[in-house]
DNA sequence: CCTAGATTGTGACTAATTTCACAAGCGACT
DNA sequence: AGTCGCTTGTGAAATTAGTCACAATCTAGG
């Protein structure tokens, strides 16, 4: 079991589409799968599926393909879904406030613990059973209530000082929708959730296509 | 300037970031800049900016570095930034909401036309000068109001019917909430904004990490 | 006009990722 | 038990992305 070696983020992400839709078979109750089907349901490769999950090991029954439900519980395991995750919700604005009510978070279990806010008149409101309190209190829920994982939902000029403090506070995994690039130690994690990068991805690619001879 | 060669996905998202620094140095009065700074400012490294660039013509002067106006007008350039795109976006929930009044699409060019919904609670609200309309309606919207790009802010069920009905309707970018694979046609282009994906690439980096002896 | 200092643009190299191709292994059937 | 059809796991090859190093060339200053 080759645990140590560096894997590709690529790689991540493509095993969570094969758990998505390993999690489509085990409801429509099949019990096993190919490469070659959970491929075109991951939209890539067979070749490429047997590829990411040899990293981690080998799963299949050659002849016969992979188990579902085994191959799914091998997979939540890898991407660490065998715990609950206290995520730590910082910026109570539009965005803040769509995730904290995105269901497949819990689903997936990942928790919102907190939800901290600079305006004071949002300060003290309940969403659920959870109230929002002062951002000054980051270092004290992030340590009292053992977050794992800070989201920052803030405006661009608040983050860097915000993660500086999460990280100060023991934070090992922040994920990011302000744009803006932040400066971290490299054992803690960060991911970017850029909404302007993705239209200009797009808007890129229409001009090109119509630009190409 | 070789215009018609392919480029890579993570160039494009890097020029993003380029501009972005550009346009902070633009309101700093700064005149120029070099390939080190933008670096730093990206999160990358000089040879990859230069590098980046040369896949679109050279826009600096050796010894001085580049022009900051004239760079970030010609990467607008590049991105397809220089005229206004219209957005259509489909479902009006917590998401939709958020990203109907997310500051920086305007601002980047990016207008909300129009908003549906199959709710018919929700279908007839105003949001500002926008009325949500029913998602019969897409087609109709999509022609009339010439919709360049669709945002699927939808349960995943749905969104496989929508993307095929707007790509019908002539829409040739998807930017997809949804988490799931669209099938569409080669010159239809989608991106993907998965929110579980990345925090499932975070529990998996901490959960790595913690295990790496 | 010539030199010094700085910084680009790019071709050669290196590293990472993906694709290919096929031996190995499994189950079913005879 | 032996054979057949199928599917995995994996080294090797191909492709793609990123880094390096340096010639080219610009400005400034004497």
């Amino acid at each position: 079991m080759p645990v140590t070696r560096h894997i590709p983020e690529s790689t991540i992400r493509r095993i969570s589409h094969y758990l998505r839709a390993l999690e489509i078979l085990e409801s429509q109750e099949a019990t096993t799968v190919s490469s070659e089907e959970l491929a075109q349901r991951g939209g890539t490769t067979a070749a490429q599926v047997r590829k990411d999950l040899s990293h981690f090991g080998s799963f299949g029954k050659r002849g016969l393909g992979y188990s579902v439900a085994e191959l799914a519980d091998r997979l939540r395991d890898i991407l660490g879904l065998k715990c609950r995750w206290r995520v730590v919700l910082v910026g109570a604005g539009r965005i803040g406030s769509a995730l904290f009510e995105y269901p497949y978070f819990v689903q997936r279990g990942y928790d919102c613990v907190a939800v901290l806010d600079s305006d004071p008149e949002k300060i003290g409101m309940s969403w659920g059973p959870v109230r929002i309190r002062p951002v000054e209190e980051l270092e004290l829920v992030i340590s009292s209530l053992k977050g794992d994982i800070v989201i920052l939902a803030v405006p661009p000029e608040a983050a860097q000082d915000l993660a500086d403090r999460a990280v100060e506070a023991g934070v090992r995994a922040i994920l990011n929708f302000a744009p803006v690039q932040l400066r971290v130690p490299a054992e803690v994690h960060v991911t970017y959730v850029n909404l302007v990068l993705e239209l200009e991805a797009l808007s890129f690619a229409i001009t090109q296509a119509g630009s190409r001879t």
